[in-house]
Order: structure tokens, then sequence, then C-alpha cells
DNA sequence: CGGGAACTTGAGTATGGTCAATACAAGTGG
DNA sequence: CCACTTGTATTGACCATACTCAAGTTCCCG
């Protein structure tokens, strides 16, 4: 949404050193594959709220998340916005079948991102299963979460999808940096509207009644499970 | 739900006379490997409202759907039920990475599923990356109809719910018999309200509503588009 | 400090849900 | 062939959850 803050690194990275190596696309391929990939990715910075690709936009790049936080969503004509998703370290953005991305992608807060040109990733990839084997992996990971996404989306109440969101945030932070009762919030209020399909106003109140029953507190930037098992309760699984 | 009507089938078919030959997974194999492919798949029958694998269950199979319609769905505790998908010959079913089934799939109506076992269907694949290749793409065109149906479940009205659903299914039946305005609705009422995250009271009521404006006509097993500019500009894009 | 964005809180309302009655269609058996 | 059952769909009256609109608060950043 910012001027734009991209900063493109011309000096290439090492991809034996990389944070996400044993848990993105390239944890399939060998040291050997591994020198021959570095070339074709670029360090890529995103400053907070910058785009980095538009729905409907001709995909011309894939991308692997390093660090930071993205959001991942999709608009309707009259402007309501529905997210379908956040992106964190490790995660493999960008594929599709209609040469179009059919999702836009922010950046929440700064972020640096592997970018590859998509032919060159395409004519690597070629003769190389393995690599296709762990994309096929995370896409069909991705589409199970989709799948819990829409039952959250028709069939829970606010209560219930904002402790959801919370204890499944909470999992995937604890995936990537360790158990922890404090849960970092970086996306706005209105982001977790737009994710669980409410507004902004029911989120707020959502948390304050979480507060006020004891279940989290609100802190600067986040909030604390303050009794989990209250929270799992209100999530009904 | 009645008794098990399944029914196998001992001797082989023919893979090249196939209807879905074209459209479903083995569109990406060539005739020899197709004779071989020929060995792995049995055809089965489910009769209506059968299950053919449920949520949780070992995934002991994958499927290729013939002939029919199926349900996709996923139940909470308490019983409520998200439909996640209605699948049409030519999908694929069951893949997973967690070695379980992710949701539940039933018969509506009669079917036939030419059944995979698990692991021959995964020898088979290692060392035909093409195959892999189409799955992946199945999978990927999955994951942007699961966004989609995000963005209806969380942001549109129970109008623009029941207008999409329509125009979206004439789309599929579409590209599978051809165009018409004759749109059969095999599911029942409840099977569609649980697909758009409604009860059955809204989904019939603004069956009746489109009916009055003269946009829709309830006939028996569907509807008729009598005026589908109409249910284009009430879907909203 | 002052301005602005993000968030919270309140009051009133609308959309879609709940509960209940009725209609309709298809199948079963006398 | 008709009474009866059963399951599915429709319609109505009422209600609750979450939305809208509006004001107020907090926090950050210049």
């Amino acid at each position: 949404m910012k001027a734009s803050m991209t900063m493109i690194e011309p000096n290439g990275h090492f991809c034996s050193d990389c944070a996400v190596r044993g848990i993105a696309v390239c944890a399939s391929l060998d040291p050997a594959e591994l020198k021959e990939f570095e070339h074709l990715g670029r360090r890529v910075h995103f400053g907070a709220g910058e785009t980095v690709f538009s729905e409907e936009d001709i995909t011309t790049s894939f991308y692997n998340l390093l660090e930071g936080v993205m959001r991942l969503y999709k608009l309707l004509p009259d402007g309501r916005r529905q997210i379908v998703g956040f992106a964190l370290p490790g995660d493999f953005l960008g594929m599709n079948t209609s040469g179009r991305h059919n999702f836009s992608a922010d950046a929440i807060g700064a972020v640096t991102v592997c970018q590859f040109a998509k032919a060159p990733f395409g004519r690597f990839m070629e003769g190389r299963p393995h690599l296709l084997k762990r994309i096929n992996e995370l896409a069909i990971r991705e589409l199970s979460q989709a799948r819990d996404h829409m039952v959250l989306l028709g069939r829970r109440s606010a209560d219930e999808k904002v402790a959801t969101f919370l204890l499944g945030w909470r999992e995937r932070l604890v995936s990537l940096k360790g158990s922890s009762n404090t849960v970092p919030l970086p996306m706005s209020r209105q982001d977790i509207a737009d994710y669980l399909g409410l507004t902004i106003e029911t989120v707020s109140r959502t948390f304050t009644k979480l507060e006020r029953h004891g279940a989290i507190e609100i802190i600067h930037g986040g909030i604390s499970l303050r009794d989990p098992a209250r929270v799992e309760a209100l999530a009904a699984a």
C-alpha cells in the first residue's frame, strides 16, 4: 500500500545457510542440486503493507517466504475481502494452472522472499520429480487446511471462529519457533475479521469477552493464553 | 447409509474405452502405460447414500470418479456438517499427506468409481513424473476452487451464495455434458445448505424468491434458468 | 503535544436461524 | 387403487447472532 521499499540483493546468498532450508520446497534437494538451485532464486525484501503480487496478474514468478508474515486474499468487485490464508516462512506461493495468480499477497510487516522466475524454475523442476513431489505435498497439505477453513467459515459461530483461530495460529508458530502461551498477532483486527468472515467489531468484542472470562489476556501486538483449556473448549474441536 | 450394495466387477474393463479417459488423471498416460494402468484399478459401484470413505479412515485407496455425483464433507463433533465440494466424473479423490482421509465421501445417487490400492498406485507413479504432474495440476486447481469457496462462505449473502452456486454448478455440468439452461440438482436441499453454510429453510426460501422474481423455475430434480442474466447479477461477480 | 490509525465500546437493526406446521412425492401394503 | 408411512421440501412466525452506524479510547509517530 505504501510507496515501494522493494530491494533486490544482487549478490548471492547461500541456500545451505537458509533459515527455511529444512522446511520449504528446497528440503527435497540434495546439496549438489542446491548449489544449482541457488542461482535461480533472488532474495527480495518488501516493506509493511506492500503487495508482492495481485490476483489476475500474469504469473511470472514463484515465491518462497523466508521471513515475515503475508496475507493472502481475494476481493469481490464491491471491495469485500476474504483472507484465504496467512503465509509464514517456508510457505511456497504462486502455483496455479491458469497462468494467473488466483489471489493477492501483501506483506504484513517486513518480509523477505526468495523469488524464482517461472520459466527457469519450471525447467529446473523438469527431471527432478522429487521437487515436484515436494510441491505436490505442500499443495495437498494446503488443500486440507483450506477445507478445515471452509468448515470454520460455514459452520462455526463467532466465538468458535476466534478461539479456533487463536489456537491454530499458535500451533503454526509453535512448529516454527517452539511452544509459548504468548501468541504474537502481527496482523490487524481487520485482517483477522476478513480471515474469519466477521467484522472488525465482532472480533474486537470477542477478544474482550475472552479476556473478561479469563481465557486470554490482550497484550500489545498479540495475546497471551491464560487458560488454554477454556479456549479449546470454546473452539469446540 | 443403506445396506451395502457394493459390487466389485472382477473382470477387467478397458481404460481406452473409459468415459473419463480424456479428463481424469489417466489423461497423462500414453497407450502403453494405460495398458499397465488398467490392471491397477477396479471398478466399484456404490448405491445412493453409501459412504465410499470416511474422514480419519486410514487411506488404503485412491478413487477416480467415473459416473455419478458424490458429496465430500467434514463433520464437527456436534454433528454440524460442511460439504467441502461435490465430485463429478473425472475427479480424483483420496490424496493426503497424513495417511488418513481428511474428509468423508458419500455417493449421491448411483456411483461408479475406479479404485486403486494406494501402494501399487504409488509404485506406478514412481518414475512417471507426468502422472505426478497431472495429479499436482488437479490439486492446484482444486485449491483455487477451495479459495473461491472460502470467499463465498465468508463474504457473501444468502442470495449471492445460492445464485453463485447455481451458476457454478451449471458451469461444471456444461464442461461435462454441454450447455443447457436446465440444471439438474441431484443433491438434496440439505446438501446445498451444508455446502453454502446456510440452513435448509434459507435455501428453500431463496429458491422460491428466485422463482417469484422470474429468474429460475423450480422443476423436479433441478431448476431451469429462465433469466440467467438476472441470476448472474444476483451472484454479483 | 497534535494528528491519525487502529481498536474498543455502545445502541439499534437486519439477516439468516430456530421451531413448528403443512405440503408434497414416492413407495408399501392391504 | 387407495390409505398410510416416510422422507423431503416449503412456508410462516418469532428470535438471536452478528452487522451497521456512531462515538470514544488508545497508541504511535511525527
